[in-house]
DNA sequence: CGAGGGCATGGAT
DNA sequence: AATCCATGCCCTC
């Protein structure tokens, strides 16, 4: 090959086949092979066009040179010294390599990656595949990935791939042959699909493994979509014991009573791997490392950093664009980037700033300021050629497009629009696509979101209980709240900007929990029926209004086995027994009370003698302690019990600072340890946000309130069982059987049960926790938000003031969080019935 | 004098 | 603190 160096110059100026071992002549319609640094193709003849496309090139014109490695894991023979066969393998981290048949099989894929709805994806249609959860394929790359060059960026390149219109099978690009640039391994999971139907093919295996771009995440894709979504609960009925929200396959016969999650999800398909938030994730403390994985396949460090490099500007290619975009079935659309106009953009001075590293990634280098012409073929097929170049700007470069006033004219855009960049092959053509904001769905109007904005929620759910219905939307919503506000704050500045949502990687929250966690934590909105939809064999119940947050609950089982719930009374106090299957709304009072008329009001006596009921709070928080003792024996759990404790800190998110993870330590105190869930920890830093009022109900005040009754309750039991010398555990009545971490119930729930309503809070009038504590209690200790329901012995001294602070800060951002979602339309019956008065 | 090119500036990340 | 990039300003034609 080497002696094709002047071929190389210019591959399509030469007769001969740039095959270096070939002297036959091109025919008219030269077959292409590798990419060029020169941006052009290698034009081959056609038997070695031929021998390129079915990838047995090097083979037959390389064996006896240098470079031939063994598969580690199959052994089987690689060029791995060649620009031809640079996607042929990968890089193993101990040294060695691999090749992408078997790089495949060693990857972790998300199950599904949702794409577009089918009724969108007609045969006809040619689909290009984004692949949102993989980096940008440099100019030299793309499409075909063939360079060996040292300067290549670093950047996980998409790989192209193509839907056979017949077949409806979307495969890679020429030769079936999935495209993984050296030097740097470069996981297939890392490389996100979108699929319609069938299955992406790499080389000749299918996958049907989970797909998970990144957390938007970053991928997954980006479990997190820009927009809220309408709150669809997840029911499982088959085997899989967990699943990504964002992993929903939607087939063809699925269509129409999954179109509507099938949308959704199909949002947060596009939404990049989030690499970066995954990131943050680990860096908060939380461990989602497994879920990660299996969701979202493993993202190593480095390439998460490259990865994030681009996120902004990974493109989402609509329907629409799809359409547009093929109209040739044999199409390989490669997507490059995208940028926002800004308002300069659009102007009238023709240029368009070019993002840097897409700039230098995407398009041929240039070394000179004046560039060069680039081509550029627009959705109506239209060519325009436009003027790549760069100005040098502060020690580097500025890109810019020159010459695109007609083009963004003809295509009527303005700015807030989305240009967006892909490469078409054959021919390795740019093109030129672009999104219209007043148009586009409200995911799309902003292209940095979709990495930004990435929320990713992935619930586990607890296949031995059937009655499982997913509180995953809850979270999402949640979770959600804040990239809505980001977005906001971003789209208020989107004609000058198109910067990365602020949101972007520390706020991403992977959301875990465990089923049985989740239990009594969520219900469905009141009065709604929920639609069901079964996604690859999961049974989605989707209901219009976010589930709310259910109301905390004691289960017991009496003599007879039969299981029911003590649920206290928001009114009065008063403890009422109900059966176990009732769902309690997050407030819940006598009146309620339906299945005992007797007790339906207020006024009709409690049931529980007060012993009683001490007996059974104690055991409830010591229920509640052991499995947070046994959570910290499973890390699992941990991460579960941590997912609860986010849930709650979602509750009170207000803006797009992201809180510290519960997990996260802290300076501001000490004494909490990583994957305390306390009320301090879950709070915002002290000092922040509004105060909280001495009536506040809010969770987090009543949280200290419960805690701190509980406390009392359970000092005082101490202390009389000390006095009396009797044995309490000995005749402790079966109690609950799940019962979440005290933490975890009170930060995740409004309605919150006060052990003891009868020497609680309330009566302590004062509503500052900090009087309440310090007058009525046989303790003189202060409310110590930091104990441990298993280490209470002794009460902290902590800052009563500081504590209070941070009550009221939450509470207030806590308020404005449940105004700004029920006000932007995402309201939640449930919460917005904690709201304090 | 206006349009456009090139660079500098400063906000945002 | 460094970098990116939107935009403004100045210069040239």
């Amino acid at each position: 090959m080497s002696t094709s160096a002047a071929a190389a110059l210019s591959s399509s100026s030469s007769k001969i086949c740039y095959n270096a071992e070939c002297t036959e002549l091109k025919s008219e319609r030269p077959r292409k092979g590798w990419w060029l640094s020169t941006g052009e193709f290698a034009e081959l003849c056609d038997r070695c066009g031929i021998a390129y496309e079915e990838g047995r090139f090097c083979d037959a014109f390389h064996s006896n040179a240098p470079g031939w490695s063994s598969c580690k894991s199959c052994g089987k023979r690689v060029h791995c010294g060649c620009i031809v066969s640079a996607h042929a393998f990968t890089l193993l981290d101990p040294g060695g390599i691999e090749c992408v048949a078997c790089a495949g099989k060693n990857v972790v894929l998300g199950q599904n990656v949702p794409w577009s709805g089918p009724l969108v994806f007609q045969s006809s249609v040619k689909s290009w595949s984004h692949l949102a959860g993989s980096g940008p394929v440099s100019w030299q790359q793309a499409p075909t990935l063939f360079n060996s060059s040292a300067s290549q960026p670093e950047f996980h390149p998409r790989v192209p791939y193509e839907v056979d219109s017949s077949t409806g099978i979307e495969r890679l690009g020429a030769s079936e042959k999935p495209f993984f640039p050296s030097p740097e391994k470069r996981k297939i999971e890392s490389f996100p699909k979108r699929r319609m139907n069938g299955s992406l093919k790499f080389g000749t295996r299918d996958i049907h493994e989970n797909v998970h771009p990144g957390i938007n995440g970053e991928e997954e894709p980006w479990s997190c979509s820009n927009k809220p979504q309408q709150p669809s609960l997840l029911k499982q009925d088959q085997s899989n014991p967990q699943f990504g929200l964002a992993s929903t396959h939607t087939s063809q016969d699925e269509t129409n009573s999954q179109q509507g999650v099938a949308s959704n999800l199909f949002q947060s398909s596009l939404q990049p791997p989030l690499a970066k938030q995954f990131h943050g994730s680990q860096q908060n403390g939380l461990d989602f490392l497994n879920e990660t994985q299996i969701h979202y396949g493993r993202l190593r460090p480095e390439a998460l950093g490259r990865n994030q490099l681009f996120s902004q500007f990974w493109p989402r290619f609509t329907d629409q664009d799809l359409q547009q975009i093929t109209g040739d079935s044999n199409s390989i659309i490669t997507p490059l980037f995208e940028k926002m106009l800004s308002a300069s953009d659009a102007g009238r001075s023709g240029r368009l700033v070019l993002p840097k590293k897409c700039a230098e990634a995407y398009f041929p280098p240039i070394s000179q300021p004046e560039g060069l012409p680039l081509e550029v073929q627009d959705a109506k097929g239209k060519e325009w050629t436009f003027q790549f170049r760069f100005w040098p700007n502060n020690n580097s470069r500025m890109y810019v497009l020159e010459g695109v006033t007609p083009c963004i004219q003809n295509m009527q855009l303005q700015a807030g629009d989305v240009v967006t960049f892909s490469r078409l092959e054959p021919g390795g053509k740019l093109f030129m696509g672009y999104r219209k904001a007043s148009t586009a769905p409200a995911s799309d109007q902003d292209n940095e979101g979709r990495a930004a904005n990435g929320v990713s929620v992935v619930v586990k759910v607890d296949l031995a209980d059937p009655t499982s219905w997913s509180k995953v939307d809850k979270a999402k919503d949640a979770l959600e709240a804040k990239p809505m506000i980001s977005r906001k704050r971003k789209n208020s500045m989107l004609v000058s900007k198109s910067k990365h949502v602020k949101i972007d990687n520390g706020d991403l929250i992977k959301l875990k929990i465990t089923w049985e966690d989740a239990q009594g934590l969520l219900r469905p909105p009141p009065n709604h029926i929920p639609s069901i939809v079964v996604i690859e064999g999961f049974e989605f119940e989707e209901y219009k209004d976010a589930p709310i947050l259910g109301k905390p609950k004691i289960l017991v089982t009496d003599n007879a086995g039969e299981k029911f719930q003590w649920v206290e009374c928001e009114d009065c106090f008063k403890w009422r027994k109900l059966p176990a299957s009732t769902l309690l709304p997050s407030r819940w009072t006598c009146s309620s009370n339906s299945w005992d008329p007797s007790r339906s009001s207020c006024s009709a006596a409690e049931e529980l003698s007060a012993e009683q009921l001490e007996d059974l709070l104690l055991q409830s928080n010591s229920a509640a302690s052991e499995k947070m003792k046994a959570a910290k024996r499973e890390p699992e759990s941990v991460a579960a019990s941590e997912g609860l404790d986010t849930l709650a800190n979602l509750a009170i998110l207000e803006d797009g600072e992201a809180l510290p993870a519960s997990s996260q330590a802290t300076t501001r105190h000490p004494r909490h340890r990583p994957g305390c869930s306390c009320i301090v920890c879950i709070q915002p830093p002290s000092g922040k946000g509004p105060k909280h009022k001495q009536t506040c109900t809010c969770n987090v005040c009543q949280t200290v309130k419960r805690r701190f009754h509980t406390l009392m309750l359970r000092r005082e039991k101490k202390q009389s069982q000390k006095e009396s010398e009797t044995e309490r555990k000995k005749h402790q009545p079966p109690l609950p059987e799940k019962l979440l971490d005290d933490d975890c119930l009170t930060s995740s729930n409004a309605g919150n049960s006060n052990p003891n309503p009868k020497r609680v809070v309330s009566k302590s009038s004062d509503d500052d926790p900090s009087k309440t504590k310090s007058s009525s209690t046989p303790f003189k200790g202060q409310i110590d938000l930091n104990i441990q329901p298993e280490k209470e012995e002794e009460p902290s001294l902590s800052d009563s003031s500081s504590m209070m602070k941070l009550l009221q800060d939450a509470t207030e951002r806590y308020l404005r969080q449940q105004e700004l979602q029920s006000s932007g339309g995402t309201s939640n019956s449930g919460v917005s019935q904690t709201q304090p008065d």
